[in-house]
DNA sequence: CCGGAGATGGGTGGCACCACCCATGTACGG
DNA sequence: CCGTACATGGGTGGTGCCACCCATCTCCGG
């Protein structure tokens, strides 16, 4: 663990799979003196390689990127390094994706039209261990927090399994059942069972909905 | 006419709906003597209305942007300041939406995942007057010139018409052709020969991408 | 230790989609 | 005035999607 009482400038991992925005966020880090951006990820898997090489202190995370997406990743970098800060960084503003960013272990979520002004706050309130939200999660946390008041029910609860997502996705990119079966080498029924669970959990009637949902949520880019 | 033969910095208009985007590419084109960023904008109407006001010798546009889409933009700002080059910044290396980039009056297309090396020259060879293409332009170009000299026809021209227009929209916000004939008020057969048309047209095997090209090219949204 | 959730797999049937085939009428430009 | 593009409409057949039905296995928590 580093010795925060003496702190050398906080040691950050960025993933994006747009180097545009990888330099942008680059510069505005870098320019502050307690921030160091010392690794660049392309997609999740790199920014696990390059977290389990670097050990950084902070990894800043884009939602969607390709072959594994900010949230898988934030996953499993949680897993692998427990003391790591993970601050979330996306292109849309949605509830159910805040809610899954947290629960992945973030610290904060940060939009990315508003992330130069943002950014640099939300990674230093990260490594204060203190939550960093943008105004419209604020307003979608409390949303929440009084839809549940009013139902008197539980937790949010996560719509998707992890198996589904990763089928979603698939689904999403245009893949049909029998690729999709072929891909991850299980059977053609059980990926229409899936499929038909994520429809009946969605309140959806077809595959072109659902791809509508993962293009909103960010699971993929249309 | 700004006197090209003593030129100061050439002035740029830059428009995209991410402030971080903005940041990232402003810093790039800052850091270069030759090139100043005057103005940004968040969106394609706001990018006409400073560009009416700054009047740049260069407009850099997203191709995705909310209200009005970077080629819409494109299209308005040819129309508006004709004196002005054009270059579209787009995370998607999709080969249609090149082309339609080009009819829009654009001098070159770079794609964000690669901006961080190929902007600035992008910008000098639109100054020049030279097209810039990123790589996989190229190909694109290339291979759909010989496709056209083995047809040997003319220019790419609109891609759809008017009604093919309509019915991707209706298809791609998920109605069923026979949703689409009651609406139209015209036969299930006819929606599914304007859609076989789009398909084919678009090199697209089914309706799920259509939907995909409806959400890039802006006609509909996620 | 048992119940629920999740992942796995199978069968049947209806319907939409999509690829082929065919045709007619209109409008516009060479 | 004729060809081409566009919109219109019909038929046939294959395949994938989707809604139902059924089951087994594992894992985790009460």
């Amino acid at each position: 663990m580093i010795d925060r009482t003496v702190p050398g400038p906080v040691r950050i991992l960025l993933a994006d799979d747009h180097a545009l925005v990888r330099r942008g966020v680059r510069l505005i880090l870098d320019g502050e003196p307690d921030l160091e951006v010392v690794a660049e990820a392309g997609d999740g898997a790199e920014a696990l390689a390059l977290a389990r090489e670097h050990r950084p202190d902070l990894a800043v995370l884009d939602v969607a990127m390709p072959r594994m997406t900010g949230l898988q990743a934030a996953r499993e970098l949680s897993a692998a390094l427990p003391g790591l800060r993970l601050l979330m960084l996306t292109m849309y503003d949605n509830e159910q994706y805040f809610f899954e960013a947290l629960k992945a272990g973030a610290s904060g979520y940060v939009l990315k039209s508003v992330a130069d002004r943002d950014l640099v706050e939300a990674c230093r309130s990260a490594m204060r261990g203190e939550p960093f939200l943008y105004p419209g999660a604020v307003t979608a946390l409390i949303r929440h927090y009084l839809d549940r008041a009013r139902q008197g029910d539980g937790v949010p609860e996560k719509i998707l399994t992890a198996r589904e997502e990763e089928i979603l996705k698939l689904v999403a990119e245009g893949h049909s059942s029998k690729e999709i079966a072929a891909t991850l080498v299980i059977s053609v029924k059980t990926v229409e069972r899936h499929r038909a669970n994520m429809l009946h959990k969605l309140g959806m009637r077809d595959r072109l909905e659902l791809t509508r949902y993962a293009i909103r949520v960010g699971l993929i880019e249309p």
